[in-house]
DNA sequence: CGACCATTTGATATGGATCAAGCGATGTGG
DNA sequence: CCACATCGCTTGATCCATATCAAATGGTCG
């Protein structure tokens, strides 16, 4: 819930006059981008901002920071589902209840829209109905790929990792890291001595190199692409 | 494509005095479901329905009969997405070309839809809309909760396949299984020996009975769900 | 500077893959 | 109707990729 976890992690920081309990939909209506919608709120690392089960009445688009998803196993291992960079939503459930918890990795700055706002909009407007199902539909191809990733040999799913970072915040060769082993670990299925492993490996394969621990420069993207398998 | 993967692997049957190229979608617009925009076709065993990278000019609504999607990987080996059962919509892509082929696994008896023919209904009718969207959503469901299951333990998997497969086409405690311990392995991202020993480890844990080799008795549910981790 | 935490590196264990028979249905031709 | 071939599956033996356990290292922040 928004008040809760806000209260307890985040500090409110409004956009406009509006109130993130009462968004007036009337005021986006004819703007044509939902993020107006929504308040605007700050996240310090490794807060909560949604628990799994929690209802999923607020829908979620990053402005800067980066935000995990995940589930704790029974065995109490966690599983990311995946990682969100700015200008991404999130928090989008079919149910109404989240199916994974939410946390900022870095600190963050995010804009939160309720739910039934959007959807009483894309009720009335198909132009924003089409927008949901399409952000649904990419998510679904995404979450296809992972899918199809967790089948290959940690190597592999390492290469993949990088190349899929390096098109969504790469300047150049250097990708810059924001998550830790442990998260890219959760995050493939693999443990955080097989990751590190993984990238010496591709670090001998001359296709990377580690500049620091969380700064990877791409050296040679072919030889990336052909040992993602 | 149609015309080619029907000529070549299924025989015609036209539903109504409908042709399968030239569907009425005036006809459908005020039945409110959308199979009755399509034709019926036959499919043989094993036949191909599409494959991947053809353009994704059809819908698919099984009436009868299991399917597989799949791809194949680089190093040959099969990945299945998924099976589909009757009532089933599949081949539903984000993109307009398919990102999996589908196969028949029995003699299939499959609806057939224009997919350009249900898109300018949905555009026309916000409930068509809705049907479509909820439809991806749902597969997102399945495809996540599929991704979680790739990471847990052989027996684990195959667990958590029986009780979903008692979900969908189980009649009491006996769950009749349409496809091979290949397809099952596919899916799971294990090999036929593992699943194979992985039954086996069910049935001495009294959680099942393999009575024939598709015929699976659940003897014990929570059992099964406890090993399903 | 010193403590801490993330990461790397090394040694060993193990779950599942691979390789190799064996077996039991199902079908086929004599 | 029965020998025989075939195919899908099971069972057994061994191997290998990755997990696990255990230090060592190094970067970061007080």
């Amino acid at each position: 819930m928004l008040t809760q976890s806000a209260i307890r992690n985040g500090s409110f920081k409004q956009a406009g006059t509006q109130s993130p309990g009462a968004p007036r939909a009337g005021a986006a209506a004819h703007a044509g981008t939902i993020e107006l919608m929504g308040a605007c709120m700050s996240f310090a690392r490794n807060s909560e901002i949604y628990g799994e089960n929690e209802p999923a009445d607020y829908l979620y688009k990053i402005v800067s920071g980066t935000v995990r998803t995940y589930k704790v196993l029974v065995d109490g291992r966690r599983q990311v589902g995946a990682f969100h960079l700015p200008g991404d939503i999130f928090g989008f459930e079919t149910g109404d209840e989240h199916t994974f918890s939410a946390e900022a990795i870095t600190d963050c700055k995010i804009i939160v829209i309720k739910r039934s706002a959007v959807m009483a909009l894309a009720a009335r407007d198909n132009d924003v109905a089409r927008q949901m199902w399409e952000l649904t539909a990419r998510e679904l191809q995404r979450v296809q790929k992972h899918s199809l990733a967790l089948i290959k040999t940690a190597e592999e799913r390492v290469a993949g990792f990088l190349l899929e970072m390096a098109d969504r915040v790469a300047s150049g060769g250097t990708v810059e890291l924001p998550m830790s082993r442990q998260d890219i670990a959760a995050y493939l299925g693999l443990t955080i001595e097989t990751v590190s492993r993984s990238l010496k490996l591709l670090e001998d394969a001359a296709a990377i190199e580690v500049a620091r621990r969380r700064r990877i420069l791409l050296r040679n993207r072919p030889a990336l692409r052909r040992l993602n398998g």
